[in-house]
DNA sequence: AATATTTATCGTAATATTGCAATATACAAT
DNA sequence: ATTGTATATTGCAATATTACGATAAATATT
């Protein structure tokens, strides 16, 4: 045992829970946070952003591509790196719909 | 080496990463989903509801917890766990202020 | 009091994640 | 062709997560 049972689960748990996992870790939010600030998609510059050595970075690089959330595209030398926007939308539409439905139910418990 | 470099990042990243993380799991997406449409929120319930064993499931909703995004209060012999929604509303507002933030920009990306 | 029910905790095995040094790859510039 | 620059991959150690059987703790029921 030890891996998680995904096939026990729906399609869209399974999609929400990768793309939440993929958000939950302080680096991987700074290199978001970084690409959605800075005007170019300036491609390097990510390493030097993060307290992390570059193979590091370069792994949550992967995890976020892996996921969706990000995309790459080769410049030259060096590769530029920007915000995949569909699944950031999928994600927050997902935490939006959960909101609306906590206020119809006017969360009565316990 | 192995454990996240949580004090390089700002408390607010830390804090989303956390909320996120704890997210990040269908098991625990189907518990909170579970707690959104039903009215009921005992924890047999949840155990029922999911394919997991009930040690398994306590140990998520332990999880859930500690992130903040449910609580549990005693009913007799049972415990009764509902939604917090005042960290589900900060992830919700996190996402959809990035949102924002991208259709300012237009994502002119690469 | 004895028993049943409900949930939590402990212990442990399997697997996954995090981080980095070393190295590889791929293009730039000289 | 050689050198420099940018990024990826490999390999590995440290740590964390996932899952569950066994068991404990706490209340309910008889």
């Amino acid at each position: 045992m030890g891996a998680t049972k995904t096939d026990h689960f729906s399609d869209r748990q399974n999609e929400i829970a990768i793309l939440a996992k993929a958000i939950g870790h302080p680096a991987r939010i700074a290199i978001l946070e970084f690409l959605i600030k800075s005007d170019a998609c300036i491609c390097g510059d990510i390493v030097n952003e993060l307290p992390l050595a570059q193979p590091t970075v370069s792994q949550h690089l992967k995890e976020l591509k892996n996921a969706g959330l990000i995309k790459g595209s080769i410049e030259g030398n060096a590769i530029c790196y920007c915000i995949d926007e569909k699944n950031l939308e999928k994600i927050k539409n997902y935490f939006a719909n959960i909101s609306i439905k906590l206020e119809k139910k006017n969360n009565k418990c316990c």
